[in-house]
Formats: structure tokens, C-alpha cells, sequence
RNA sequence: GGGCCGCUAGCUCAUCGGGAAGAGCAGGGGACUUUUAAUCCCAAGGUGCCGGGAUCGAGACCCGGGCGGCCCA
């Protein structure tokens, strides 16, 4: 008759094809579309089973062929056929309408067709939801990034993959934690709203809160805090939250980022590295079921025990040349421009340049993991100095792809030495290092109740998801990445 | 912050030495009793990211801006 279709039928949001008061409350669907495939794998084309099942989920393909309707029904586990026949299916003409991201549940028998396809013969169904919008193209989904990246619900129903990933960085937290509460770890939860932003070098978010009429920074790190409950007596602590760092975004770097901190009492940083390689390596198995992974193209050895080299000796290989904090500063920032690095600073000590060097010269080529260890002093005030020499301390960070993984260390104890520290740190934040430390005094405090010998480590969620996803942008692992926002009145 | 690239229908992409903007899929109507990105027929669908400029004429050329990606700092 009259089809005068309507321009709104493209997008249907103004047109509803049914009034939501029909819709139902809930669906008592009783089966997934993976658990259909395992238990009916075996039917031979054409067979019955006699067996109902209620599934549910959204209508990813639907073929209408007269008086028969083909569906694939997706739901969390995966996907199954929908056939509908005249005969049998409930307002069959009404199915036959569906739109391609409707939720249905549907009841009925599980069968095998003509064709071999193990399907879902419906009887009974339901709408429970209408796909106003579309997802996009059927065969290609949705492939524009940003539209991937601020619309992540489109993204991860036309796009399996990205569900994939997320359920797998899911998988690397749940193991994770599993791991460290059978290691005997208490978890615990510690301020993001921190009065002095503490426990890293790093920019923070500034905030304020009305009634205490306060500035409050966003948490950089929670190792302080963590560090005063292993004063209260919490010998083995564990956080698992998110970051925030007000720096550049990158393909590696998202403003708010998720860590992993844990502490032992009694332990130093050579136990630790025998505790995170197997903590590490274990998660890996549990996730990609192998320590043997493909990142990037690059086959990766996680497997424990990862190679071990000192900061010095390193960066000494790389350049060819022996050096260690202990070289002149001046040769240091000689090789430090050959390499073509940053400006020396005035107040950089041979261990900012040491460690500037490092970073110029070796660390991209850490692709195995690799355990870099003994770093200067002078860059790590919150870490116990070095057994054999007081210029260094003992602290490793893990590098895998070139990029720094974990980071850990013997904790700085003496709360005198922490104060100098922290004074140091102080003393460049004064000259315009906005990146530097500030005296903490509560801190410093708590260390004066008596710190036990501690190793403590900290390691990045959201880089050891892109590892074992084989992510090459951080914002692949992360629901929700950071974006500039739209301005008013852009969609 | 700098360099390069991208932005065309809901989605995925075309088009041209400047000359009235196209396809597939999705969406609407119809045919079809075993489909597999089903197929077939019909109709509809556009601020070519935004704003300026040169031109008889710009989605295309020039300038500015926006958002995104990659590389660099």
C-alpha cells in the first residue's frame, strides 16, 4: 500500500516500533548460545532433540526467506542460529521485522538444519529491547577509532574483538588478585584524594573540596600509604585502583591508569624479583595459557626467571663505553648529548645523568624482560640505599617491549635519610622540577614508628593487558580512555 | 607543543585536471519453506567536520579553526 516511508526510519529513535510498556521486566532464559554448542556438537543435520532451551541476547544477522526466518542470536558467550518456521514461531511475521540489534529471549527446541547449522527452533519469544540505531556495517562493524573509543557500547557489540580484549584484561586482574591473596596478601584501600600527592615523580590533577575549604591532589601513587599500614602491622599489603597522572597522552600513556602496589615485611628487592617473575609469568599462563606470548609480532619469553643486568652495566654495553654513577658529570653529559638526550640540567647529579643516559641509550632495546637493577640514588628517594654503595639503591624495573612494566625496590626505612631525601626532592620542586617530591611529615612520621625491612612493587594493569592481548595502544585495554570532550551540542 | 595523515549517507568506502555527489551494508515497502555477509524487485536517504578566501563555478585549490590517529618533544 501507501509505503510512504519516513525519513526518521533511518534513525528510529523517533519512531518507535513498539511501546516500551509492552516490553517485559525480565526473561527467564535459562541457557547460553555456547553452552547450546558443546552439549548438541554431536547432532547430525536435520536431527531433533525434543529439547527446549530459553536464550537470550541481540540479533546480529537476519534472513527472511517467505514463510522460514534464519537469525544469529549473540550473546555473552557467543553466538547461535535462531530458525523460525510459520508453523511453529509465535507472531512470526512480527519476527520477521526484527532490526538488527534487537534484544529477543526466544524459547525452543534445539535442532540441527537441512543445512548442519545447530539452531534454535523458536517457538515462544520476546522483544526486550529495540536497536533504535544501528551498529554499523554488518561486515565491517564499526572501524573508525574515535567513534570506537567514545561510543565503546557500539563498539563492543559490533566488534567482538574489543569485548574479547576487555574480558581478557578482566581475566588479568581476577588471576592477579587470586594470586597475591594465596600469597597470604591483605587488600586494601587507600586515599585518592591526598593532601600532598606522594610516592612518585609525576604531575597531579588538583582538586577542592567545599567544606574543608581544601586543595587535594588526585593520587600519583599509593606507596605511602601502603608503606604506614605495613607500619600498623599489615606484613603483606596489596592495592589494585586507578592512577592519575597530569601528563601527555600517548599510545602507551592514559591520564588515569590502573596499578597493582604490593608490600612484604621481611622481604628485600632480590626475594621480590623471585616473587613478581613467578607472580607475573603465572598470570600470563593463567590468561594465554603459555608463558610463550606474540606481542606485536615479537615473540616474548615470559616465563620465569627474566634476565637481570645492573643500570651500569647496561648502559656501559650500549654505549660502548664503561661508565657508573660513579663516573664525572661532566662525561657523563658529554655521552649523554653524543646519544642525543636532553639538555643536561645544572642541578642533575651523575645519577639523574646516569639514569638520563640509560634511558637515551638501552632501554628500547629491552624487549625479553628483562630485571634493570641498582639505580642511583638520586632518582629513587623513597628506596633503600644499596648494601655495597651508598650512591645506588636497591631497586630493579622490569622492561619488556622497551617499556618499564614493574617497579621495585628495598624501601627506604631510616626516616632520617628519608627526610634528607625528601629535602633533596623539595629543594628541585623550589627550582621548577613541578615533577619533584614534597616533604611529606605524616610520612615521615609513621616511619619513626619503625618500618621493617620492606620490598615493595608496583606494576602496570593496563601495559601487561595490552602484553597478553597483544594491544599496540593502551586505549585498547581501557573501557573508556581519556578524550578531549566534545564541545556543547556535538554529538 | 611540533611534523605528517584522516574527516563524504546510520556504517564501510568510492568518485574528479574544479563543472548538478555514488556503491555496498543498515533502515522502509514487497517476493521467496533450509539460509550462512542469502538472493531478487521498489522507494527513500547528504551541512561532503566548521568558518573564511581566490574562481563564472569548490567536497576537491588556499588560509584559519575543530576532532582523531601516528611519529617526535
Amino acid at each position: 500500500m501507501a509505503d510512504a516511508p519516513r525519513a526518521s526510519d533511518r534513525l528510529r529513535t523517533q519512531c518507535p516500533r513498539r511501546p516500551m510498556t509492552s516490553i517485559p521486566y525480565s526473561y527467564p532464559h535459562d541457557t547460553f548460545a555456547a553452552q547450546v554448542r558443546e552439549r548438541f556438537d554431536h547432532l547430525e543435520a536435520g536431527d531433533e532433540t525434543g529439547v527446549t532451551v530459553a536464550v537470550a541476547g541481540r540479533v546480529m544477522l537476519l534472513r527472511t526467506q517467505g514463510k522460514l526466518a534464519f537469525a544469529e542470536l549473540r550473546d555473552s558467550s557467543g553466538a547461535i542460529q535462531l530458525f523460525a518456521l510459520a508453523a511453529v514461531t509465535d507472531r512470526f511475521e512480527e519476527l520477521t521485522k526484527l532490526s538488527l540489534g534487537d534484544w529477543v529471549g526466544v524459547s525452543g527446541e534445539v535442532v540441527k538444519t537441512k543445512r548442519g547449522e545447530l539452531s534454535v527452533k523458536v517457538g515462544s519469544w520476546e522483544l526486550l529491547a529495540e536497536a533504535r540505531r544501528g551498529f554499523g556495517d554488518k561486515w565491517h562493524g564499526v572501524s573508525d577509532v574515535e567513534t570506537r573509543y567514545r561510543q565503546r557500547e557500539v563498539d563492543l557489540w559490533a566488534n567482538e574483538e574489543s569485548r574479547e580484549r576487555l574480558v581478557r584484561r578482566s581475566l588479568v586482574v581476577q588471576r592477579l588478585r587470586e594470586r597475591l591473596w594465596g600469597l597470604g596478601f591483605t587488600e586494601v584501600e587507600t586515599p585518592i584524594l591526598n593532601p600532598i600527592a606522594g610516592g612518585a615523580t609525576a604531575k597531579p590533577f588538583t582538586t577542592h573540596h567545599n567544606a574543608l575549604d581544601a586543595t587535594f591532589y588526585l593520587r600519583i601513587a599509593p606507596e605511602l600509604y601502603l608503606k604506614r599500614l605495613v607500619v600498623g602491622g599489615f606484613e603483606r599489603v596489596f592495592e589494585l585502583g586507578r592512577l592519575f597522572r597530569n601528563e601527555g597522552i600517548s599510545p602507551r600513556h592514559n591520564p588515569e591508569f590502573t596499578t597493582v602496589e604490593a608490600y612484604i615485611a621481611y622481604m628485600d628487592y632480590l626475594g621480590l624479583m623471585e616473587m613478581v617473575e613467578e607472580l607475573v609469568a603465572g598470570v600470563v599462563a593463567d590468561v594465554c595459557g603459555s608463558t610463550t606470548i606474540e606481542y606485536q609480532g615479537t615473540t616474548l619469553e615470559m616465563g620465569a626467571p627474566w634476565r637481570r643486568a645492573t643500570m651500569a652495566e647496561l648502559t656501559s654495553a650500549a654505549l660502548g663505553h664503561e661508565v657508573d654513577v660513579h663516573t664525572d658529570r661532566d662525561v657523563l653529559g658529554r655521552l649523554l648529548r653524543d646519544a642525543g638526550g636532553p639538555a643536561p640540567e645544572a642541578s642533575w647529579g651523575s645519577g639523574r645523568l646516569l639514569a638520563e643516559l640509560f634511558e637515551q641509550v638501552a632501554e628500547s632495546s629491552l624487549i625479553q624482560p628483562t630485571f634493570v637493577t641498582d639505580h642511583p640514588a638520586e632518582t629513587s628517594p623513597l628506596a633503600r640505599r644499596h648494601r655495597s654503595d651508598p650512591d645506588l639503591v636497591e631497586r630493579f624495573e622490569t622492561f619488556v617491549v622497551g617499556r618499564e612494566l614493574i617497579n621495585g625496590f628495598s624501601e627506604l626505612n631510616d626516616p632520617d635519610d628519608q627526610r634528607a631525601r625528601f629535602e633533596e626532592q623539595a629543594a628541585a620542586h623550589a627550582a621548577g622540577d613541578d615533577e619533584a617530591m614534597l616533604v611529606d611529615e605524616e610520612y615521615i612520621r609513621a616511619l619513626e614508628h619503625g618500618l621493617p625491612p620492606t620490598a615493595g612493587v608496583g606494576l602496570g594493569i593496563d601495559r601487561l593487558a595490552m602484553l597478553v592481548t597483544d594491544s599496540a595502544n593502551i586505549r585498547e585495554v581501557i573501557a573508556f580512555p581519556t578524550l578531549r570532550p566534545l564541545g556543547p551540542g556535538a554529538s
